[in-house]
RNA sequence: GGGCAGGUGGCGGAAUAGGCAUACGCACAGGACUUAAAAUCCUGAGAUCCAUUUGGGAUCGUAAGGGUUCAAAUCCCUUUCUGCCCACCA
């Protein structure tokens, strides 16, 4: 018996698939293709357990529709600009682009190690000019329809990385990438209008049936699309009309006062009316000078004293405060508050002492404690009075529309994608500015705008202002001195349509050839981390819908089937570099092997949920792959035939029903831990099996058939096997085998019985066995007939194939 | 506070459409092989109690309580706990 030495066949196969070129994909229009697509990596330095977890998933879908006859587009690349890189460079004094190739040549190196199948010359490295050429592309093509656009807005700053950041980017007030608490700033900046394809998004969402619902709920709830009304109120004294928006009109007679955010332009408007103008430019540049947004208050808010607002309901004048928890950037900045039917006007009534009203009658229930924001009967509104709230909200609705006191409008929570960073290692935003001519963008034929390789590396100014002859450059309109953009691009671009990339990586004249891409979109099986549920997915969602506006691709959505893999902890604690308690693949490939780690981390958790590391499970899926290693070795060594015939239709009915399930899994249900466990289960029948019987044919099928299922999940060990057991040809475009449950009849089943709710035994019947002859059965056995003695049988069921019960009395 | 997911042995986890709960694996115990250990192979095992010469038997059991049903981990109601995401979005 020779020993199973996982370094050696592992690295023999990772060889020989390179050398015959097994994974590269071509274009083949006439036949059935299969898009597997995991999220590209940033390239950190090496892979840790969650890439380990994400590539194997993936590979083992990709080997899977291989064998099924499609031709499958597997490719891998590179997240490669951002900040961790430029942190390097000043920490250790080496440039990001030289720290970002050793970084990829590594994980490369262990991506190979794992025996992934990816097609290698479909790589794409987004920090090459050859990849982000076609993000400035993009950005001009964009600019051109005003897509892309400059403006002066407040924006969340990071002291700490030295850059503006994203909403999104924005977690509790903190920074994502540092965790420091970020300000805000007013600056220029670059935006792409997302929000003209918000609405866009939540439709096309519903098309979306391979998503998990959690991650459309998600989306949609951070694109937050709200339907309302917005509702004009007058003003005593003054002409101003202030309006407010409302999803809830029909709690207008309940409006107790108006609130609005501080930055609100009403307060210049009617300045000469208010009496404490003085105090109220006080409260709001002490509210400014401890601003940063870690924090808010929600009752603090002062009152505008000199001029009320009158309810265009019932004429009632009514305050207005400036309240901190109104927000200047969503609706309109002010808001009619209804403190009875709204938690946070309630704690704001309850801190000015303003009146509270109730209009919506809750069962029994008292406003006085906490306010009632659900719907109900209408009171104290007048001749709206008895009607329910949806009633009431048309009919207000109607009656404001009519008398142009209001209109209905959308607002989304979703803001405009703000994309410049003032940082180095990105995509240079491709636009000049020139005394003359203006904000002018790259001509196309010019690009790429290559970033330069020599800047200096200073926590202070990490950016592309340090590099005169990179600013400098002539108006390619009036060829008058000009300077060009220094900020860079958000990095979430390049992941925003790597994917498509991927269909033709090597194109120099346009971004992609619109053939291919056509045949390879969508993405059949997209796999990632759920972390990304809102941002990279809804880019790359947007930005798709984009290139189809631009006529570059045909379909509206990106990503057919989205699968969302758990996270890997150690005793439940995420792994992580900074808590020291990361598990290195390499180590483990080493000592285990790929196969073994592989079967691991497949077997250990269905994919979506957490999968917490052991290595004595790591160690039993070893073990597993020894026991089939010797199986080999034992399958024509005769036994003594003590088998029966009952038992030879056994093993092979086992072996149908475990192609079936393994088959259904990898279609649909992605239960890669039950079916390994179908698969260890034919493996112990047939050592059982083998130990009884000299029928070698049979145990021969049983044990290739074992090989081929497993060969998607432990690919190296299946190729060396298929090869000792004598086949030339490669597994992996081996036909997946299929099934037959029919293939052996079985005519006995064994059904159990069960008397008055418990299991008393079974029997072994025939299989179109009547109920009158399954009754023979039960009173001459024994045992069951026992429990039957002098009793009166009440009800007998017998539900087909599956059980009988009988009620006794 | 809102939304979603979930609670099954010592542990990770199984259980088509309501039909034998705990598959598979880990850890554990016993045995075989061995000078010994490792490795390997075989066997056992939800809990409690009873009977043990062999064979066994009873009760309880899927977070807790209730309901529907011949039959519930699965369906319905109430309670409770955990995880994740979102959170001044009017």
């Amino acid at each position: 018996m020779k020993n199973y030495d996982h370094n050696i066949i592992e690295k023999k196969w990772q060889i020989t698939w390179t050398k015959n070129k097994v994974f590269t994909s071509i274009e083949k229009y006439n036949e059935k293709k299969y898009y597997c697509l995991v999220m590209l990596p940033y390239p950190s330095g090496t892979l840790h357990m969650g890439h380990v977890r994400n590539y194997t998933i993936g590979d083992v879908l990709a080997r899977f529709h291989r064998m099924n006859g499609e031709n499958v587009l597997h490719p891998m690349g590179w997240d490669a600009f951002g900040l961790p890189a430029e942190n390097a460079a000043i920490a250790n004094d080496i440039h990001p682009a030289i720290w970002t190739k050793k970084n990829i040549i590594c994980m490369k190196h262990q991506l190979k190690s794992l025996g992934i199948s990816y097609d290698w010359e479909r790589e794409v490295t987004t920090c090459n000019y050859e990849y982000y050429k076609w993000n400035q592309w993009f950005f001009i093509k964009m600019f051109e329809k005003g897509l892309a656009f400059r403006k002066t807005a407040k924006v969340n700053w990071c002291k700490t990385c030295n850059t503006v950041l994203a909403n999104e980017q924005v977690i509790n007030g903190k920074c994502w990438r540092c965790s420091q608490y970020t300000e805000y700033k007013n600056l220029k900046q670059w935006f792409i209008k997302i929000t003209n394809y918000a609405d866009e998004l939540i439709q096309d969402s519903q098309q979306l049936s391979g998503w998990p619902n959690q991650v459309i709920a998600m989306q949609n709830n951070w694109i937050g699309k709200s339907i309302g009304l917005e509702i004009n109120f007058k003003l005593t004294l003054s002409q101003y009309t202030l309006k407010i928006f409302t999803t809830r009109p029909d709690t207008i007679y309940g409006v107790t006062f108006i609130a609005i955010s501080q930055e609100h332009n009403l307060l210049k408007e009617v300045e000469c009316y208010i009496k404490n103008y003085d105090e109220i430019m006080n409260y709001i540049s002490k509210n400014k000078m401890q601003q940063t947004n870690n924090e808010y208050k929600d009752t603090a808010g002062i009152m505008i004293e000199g001029i009320k607002a009158i309810n265009p309901i019932n004429g009632n004048e009514i305050p207005i405060f400036i309240a901190d928890y109104v927000l200047i950037d969503y609706g309109t900045g002010g808001i009619m508050a209804v403190p009875a039917h709204d938690k946070r006007d309630w704690n704001f009534a309850k801190q000015h002492n303003i009146p509270i009203i109730e209009v919506i009658k809750n069962n029994n229930k008292s406003i006085l404690y906490k306010p009632y924001e659900g719907d109900g009967i209408l009171i104290n509104s007048d001749r709206f009075n008895g009607l329910t709230s949806s009633q009431a909200l048309a009919k207000i609705s109607k009656l404001l529309k009519d008398t142009a006191c209001g209109k209905q409008v959308i607002n989304f929570k979703i803001r405009d994608w703000l994309i410049s960073r003032q940082r180095y290692w990105g995509t240079p935003i491709p636009i000049i500015y020139c005394n003359i001519c203006g904000m002018l963008p790259v001509p196309v034929h010019e690009l790429p705008v290559i970033l330069p390789k020599d800047i200096k590396f200073s926590t202070k100014t990490s950016t592309l202002k340090t590099n005169k002859s990179f600013i400098n450059v002539k108006c390619p309109k009036c060829q008058q001195n000009a300077t060009r953009e220094t900020d860079t691009m958000d990095t979430f671009i390049d992941s925003a349509w790597y994917y498509a990339r991927y269909c033709d990586p090597k194109n120099m004249k346009s971004v992609f050839n619109s053939d291919k891409v056509n045949y390879w979109m969508p993405v059949n099986q997209y796999i990632g981390g759920i972390e990304h549920a809102c941002m990279h997915l809804v880019y790359a969602r947007f930005w798709y819908k984009v290139m189809r506006d631009l006529e570059l691709v045909k379909t509206s959505e990106p990503f057919s089937n989205l699968l969302t893999q758990g996270m890997v902890t150690l005793n439940g604690k995420v792994m992580s570099k900074s808590k020291g308690n990361t598990v290195s693949p390499d180590k483990i490939i080493k000592q285990y092997g790929a196969d073994s780690l592989r079967l691991f981390i497949l077997f250990a958790a269905p994919p979506q949920k957490q999968l917490d590391w052991t290595i004595e499970g790591l160690q039993g899926c070893r073990r597993f792959i020894k026991r089939l290693w010797n199986l080999f070795y034992i399958i024509n060594v005769k036994a003594k035939s003590t088998a029966t015939v009952n038992e030879k239709v056994k093993i092979v009915q086992l072996m149908h029903t475990t192609i079936k399930k393994v088959t259904y899994t990898m279609q649909s249900s992605f239960k890669f831990n039950t079916a390994i466990a179908n698969i260890m289960e034919l493996v112990n029948s047939l050592y059982v099996y083998q130990s009884k019987s000299n029928d070698c044919k049979t145990s021969l099928e049983v044990y290739k058939t074992i090989i081929i299922l497993l060969y998607p999940f432990t690919p190296h060990i299946c190729e060396e096997l298929w090869e000792m057991l004598g086949y030339k040809t490669n597994l992996s475009y081996y036909t997946w085998p299929s099934y037959n449950c029919n293939v052996v009849k079985n005519d006995f089943i064994d059904l159990p019985i069960q008397i008055n709710g418990k299991v008393r035994g079974t029997i072994c019947i025939p299989i179109e066995a009547s109920q009158e002859l399954i009754k023979q059965y039960i009173i001459s056995n024994n045992k069951i007939a026992t429990y039957l003695k002098n009793k009166t049988i009440i009800k007998f069921i017998y539900v087909k194939k599956r059980i009988v019960t009988i009620v006794i009395k």
